[in-house]
DNA sequence: AGTCGTTTGTCAACACCGTTGACAAACCGC
DNA sequence: GCGGTTTGTCAACGGTGTTGACAAACGACT
C-alpha cells in the first residue's frame, strides 16, 4: 500500500556506485545522486538514514571485487597474502568509502565474506581461535590501515607519485646533518619503490611474526 | 610596509590548537576560528592558503607530545615500541587532524623529530640502511594506520566502546554456520580486549617479523 | 608633507553540502 | 468514494570553504 516507489535501494546503491566510479568519490553527493536518479535529493532519505548509511552500502558493493575462494596448492600463509593484497588494491581505488568501511565493522554482505575467508585460512594454518582472532584483527589494521595512509598518493599518476617520492627524499637527505643524522644517512632509501612494495613487505613481516609469535609465544622486550 | 599584521601563522595556530582540544577537531572551521581570534574568516587566507595547510601544522603541533628521548638501558626495540604507542595515542585523541598528516609526509618539525628517532633507534637495531627503511615504514604504516581505523571508536566513551564490541562480537556468532562456519567458531575472540592490546599484539608481532627477516631473508611463500 | 605601492583585514557573495518539515501524488483496503 | 499510508517534491535552514572588491594602515620616496 502506499505510492509505488520509483526508488530502490538497490537503484540509488547502483548509480551511486556508477558516480563513484565515474567521477570519483567525493562526487557522491545527495545533490549529485538525485540528478543522476532524476529525483529530488531528499528522497533519498526515505530509503536511506543518512548520506553514511549509503556510503557504507556502496564501499561494500566495491569489495565484491576481492577474490576469497580458495585455490589448489596453495598455502593459507599465500591465501591469506593475497587476500589482503587484493583487499588493498580495491580500497586504493575509493579512498574516500574507505573511510566509512574502516571506521566499524558493516557487517555488510562483501565484508562478512573477506573476514570469513581471512579466518577460514588462519584456521587452516592452525592456529586455535584466539590465535585466530588476533592475527585477523593483525592483518586487518594493518591493509586497511595502510591503504587509508596510501589512498591519497594512489590516486596521483605513477609519473607524480614517484615524483613525489624523489622529492621527499631528497628532502630528508638536505637536512641539517647535527640535527637528523639519522634521516641523513638512510635518506636515499626512503620511499624507494612503490607503496605496494612497502605494503608488501610489511605484510610478509607481520605473517611472518605470527607465526613465529604462534610458536614461541610472544618475545619478552627488555 | 604595509598594514601592521594584527594576525600571525603562529597566533592563528594557537587558536585552532585550543579550538581542537576544547571542542574536536570538526571545530576547527574558518568561521569559528575567524570567532575565535576576532577577525574574519577570510583573513585566515592571508597566511594560509587554504584550511588543509592549516590544519596540517595544527597536526604537527599535536605532535610535541610524543617524546623521542632515547633512555637509558632501554633496548631499541622496546624505545621502538614506546615510540610507536606515544604516536598513536596522539592520533587516537585527533581523528581528524590524523587524515592529513597520513596522506603524506608533512615534514614539519614535530613529524620529523619522530621519524629521526625511530630511524635513529633501527639503525641501534643493526639493520643496514635499506632494512631501517623498509622497517620505518612498515611500522608506521600499521601505527599510523591503526590509529586511523580505531579513532572513531576512541573517541567513544569506555562503555559504549565495550558494548559495540560485545554487540559485534554476538552478532558474529549468530551467524549461519553453514555459510560462516569459521567466523561462528571464532566469534567469541573477536574484539576482544581493548583496541589498543590488539594493537600492541600486531606491532610486537610486525617488529618481530622485522627483526626474523633482516636476519635470515625474507621467507618463500608456496 | 604628500603621494605611491604594498600589505592586511573586512565585507558580501558564491557555490556547495546534509538534512528537515510541510505538502501533494498515488496507491491499498474498506 | 473515503481514509490511511507510502513516496517523491519543494523550499528552506544552517553550515562549509573560498574569492574578489574595497578600505585601512603602514614604509619609502619625492
Amino acid at each position: 500500500m502506499g505510492r509505488p516507489a520509483a526508488l530502490s535501494r538497490e537503484l540509488i546503491v547502483d548509480a551511486a556506485a556508477n558516480l563513484v566510479a565515474e567521477h570519483g568519490a567525493e562526487a557522491m553527493t545527495a545533490r549529485r545522486l538525485g540528478e543522476a536518479l532524476g529525483c529530488d535529493p531528499s528522497a533519498l532519505y526515505r530509503h536511506y538514514a543518512n548520506m553514511d548509511d549509503l556510503q557504507r552500502e556502496v564501499g561494500d558493493r566495491f569489495l565484491a571485487a576481492v577474490h576469497v575462494a580458495p585455490r589448489r596448492g596453495e598455502s593459507w600463509v599465500a591465501a591469506v597474502r593475497r587476500i589482503c593484497v587484493e583487499l588493498r588494491a580495491v580500497q586504493l581505488h575509493q579512498p574516500r568509502l574507505a573511510v566509512l568501511v574502516r571506521a566499524a565493522p558493516t557487517r555488510l554482505a562483501n565484508e562478512l565474506r573477506i573476514t570469513e575467508a581471512l579466518l577460514r585460512e588462519l584456521r587452516r594454518g592452525g592456529f586455535d581461535p584466539a590465535q585466530v582472532a588476533a592475527a585477523y584483527h593483525s592483518l586487518i589494521e594493518l591493509t586497511v590501515g595502510a591503504a587509508a595512509i596510501d589512498a591519497t598518493m594512489a590516486a596521483e599518476p605513477a609519473a607524480a607519485r614517484r615524483r613525489a617520492y624523489r622529492e621527499w627524499r631528497a628532502h630528508y637527505g638536505t637536512l641539517d646533518p647535527a640535527e637528523f643524522p639519522n634521516a641523513v644517512a638512510v635518506a636515499g632509501h626512503l620511499y624507494e619503490g612503490s607503496a605496494d612494495d612497502r605494503f608488501v613487505f610489511a605484510l610478509d613481516a607481520l605473517l611472518l611474526g605470527i607465526r613465529v609469535t604462534a610458536q614461541n609465544g610472544a618475545p619478552s622486550v627488555p
